[in-house]
DNA sequence: TTGTATGCGTTATCAG
DNA sequence: CTGATAACGCATACAA
């Protein structure tokens, strides 16, 4: 076979055209130009196909600035994370994202790191462009201070609803996602000794899912059979809460993990020792990470925060508010509850 | 303990102060005004305090469509990406947004989700806003078409270098992982009778890596023992394909997953027929995915592609490039083996 | 139907 | 040291 010759690439051109060299290529003033470019009011269709023309050979686009300084509008929303590697901002920010691609508004990202002063400097770079609305993405659930600043452009929440009730909010319902686990335990996997592996106490998401739990269980006349323990979001520590609960002779036969990695160290361990998973110990997870859950030796059950529907959400709550109708307070996106083989036989 | 009284936020003002606003308030003209907040000219101490603080009390924040109309430059790179939900396209953009932070670049981000014409539709958006310069991030090395627009701005390729070998790309070098791999597991993990489990095909990530173990086995008198197969990059798979190589009764004493879900999948299975990792086998991954990899029963040695490295170079060849320094052709950037407990006792 | 004039908010030039 | 004034690219009210 003969090497086909290289692809040849279009040459590129150096300045971009303005609205007056499309005007002058087509041999119209300016606000003729305009218009029938806009196809707005009355223009000859000849005209207006000339200006067309003109402006794809001058692969014409329009100046945003200059557009957005007439019309006051620049169809730009900022969205200010926290951190883009956690497991939590990114799907935010996919939802958002596909809520505003639609609408043909611009998403002006900038990443504060958790830090509250670089947060202050992203937000006036924000303001200098113009944004018509902001949308804060934080990791966690726990609430979080307003953000400073003090214009009145429209903001949304997400994920960490703002303290100032006031504000419009959007986040998990953490408490129900902790009935839902219990209730799929009890009334599914018809399970009856519950054990329990939280993750990080100071996260509200995990006291808050744990009363949902006990809430159901009681609901149900029963309760957590195993001390209530937190540690951290890892497998290891899952591991290890696990060797525990077996050493200490407690009776189970469903542990609910906090989130999806614990569930992995526990299930790890309950196989190991040769207990069968769901047959002798029914296990569940949190988060729904499908990296985790879904190809796992035994796919784990667990819980979404959807959080991909959050960012969506505040999107679409953000371009009501730009519209002139805006939310207030917060709302809560349910949580949803995968079965998988880790619960039901 | 009583409640304490809800704190009270400030309230926020309707519209954005303009310069006249602060030019008004500070009695002063608007030239002197512009001059006394750039600190630029000679103007008097107490002018200056005297607008500065007029600008202080009205929260003015500039209006950066008039500044970059006048200046000819917004301070804004696009960032092209295809899907934000991998491995791959988000910690190039976390790296490129750590570098243009400092730059104190604004980053207007489009998801193409693999489209051509919302590629194309979104380039004109960001053509609109007159950006500086465009990272194009794909999620895989696969050399990509180049971006479809006419405009001579500087263009980065991230990951995936751009079939035009005249453009500037930037990625990483598989077939140096590749050997680096092999490397390790013979001069490290002293082991010869290697075992090879392919990820897809189709990628040539997976040939390229492939190819570089090869010749590093090659040059220690080595060869892959086990039949050269590709499949998927999931755990099943890793599991599958471990089952068969120890069903086929080959001898091995080390196996090459060509990522860590495939490893961790591989490991999976030894363990449960008994055989010790590393100690009878060692298993390499790749990716370095630290969820995957580092909290692991047993933690898997990895490759990194060091993607956040890449996409930091890109920003920064793309800064170069803005200040008229332009780059030509592909770097690569060197992946990194990452050692752990799966190869090394 | 088309063209002229004005203003959006800022910076830069130049005159006072 | 300070203040008019033009210019950036576009949209629009208004005049022709």
């Amino acid at each position: 076979m003969e090497a086909g010759a290289p692809p040849v690439y279009p040459e590129r051109s150096k300045r971009k055209a303005t609205l007056s060299d499309v005007a002058r290529a087509a041999n119209v003033s300016l606000s003729t130009a305009s218009k029938a470019l806009r196809n707005q009011e009355r223009i000859s269709p000849e005209t207006r196909e000339r200006v067309r023309k003109a402006a794809k050979d001058l692969s014409y686009t329009p100046n945003s600035f200059a557009q957005s300084l007439v019309s006051g509008r620049s169809h730009t929303i900022g969205i200010i994370t926290q951190d883009l590697q956690g497991r939590f901002c990114t799907p935010a920010l996919i939802g958002a994202e596909r809520i505003l691609g639609e609408e043909k508004t611009s998403i002006m990202l900038v990443n504060a790191h958790g830090r509250p002063d670089l947060e202050r400097t992203h937000i006036r770079a924000l303001l200098s462009h113009n944004i018509e609305g902001i949308i804060a993405i934080n990791p966690e659930t726990n609430p979080r201070p307003p953000l400073d600043f003090e214009l009145n452009i429209p903001t949304v929440y997400a994920y960490a609803p703002s303290l100032n009730p006031d504000d419009c909010s959007i986040t998990c319902d953490n408490v129900d996602a902790g009935r839902l686990v219990a209730r799929h335990l009890v009334e599914d996997a018809h399970r009856t000794r519950i054990a329990f592996i939280g993750g990080v106490e100071s996260f509200v998401a995990s006291t808050d899912r744990l009363e949902g739990a006990q809430a159901e269980l009681a609901e149900h006349g029963l309760s957590i059979v195993s001390p209530i323990r937190f540690g951290t979001w890892t497998e290891a520590w899952g591991r290890e809460a696990t060797l525990d609960l077996l050493d200490s002779g407690i009776s189970f036969d469903a542990v609910i993990c906090q989130n999806d990695q614990i569930a992995r160290g526990c299930i790890h361990v309950l196989m190991q020792r040769g207990l069968r998973v769901p047959q002798d110990v029914a296990v569940t997870g949190h988060d729904d990470w499908d990296i985790i859950c879904v190809d796992a030796p035994v796919p784990i059950t667990s819980v979404s925060n959807e959080v991909e529907v959050i960012g969506a959400k505040a999107a679409m709550m953000l371009v009501d508010a730009i519209n002139g109708e805006p939310h207030h307070g917060t709302t809560y996106v349910p949580c949803k509850l995968y079965p998988r083989a880790s619960t039901i036989g």
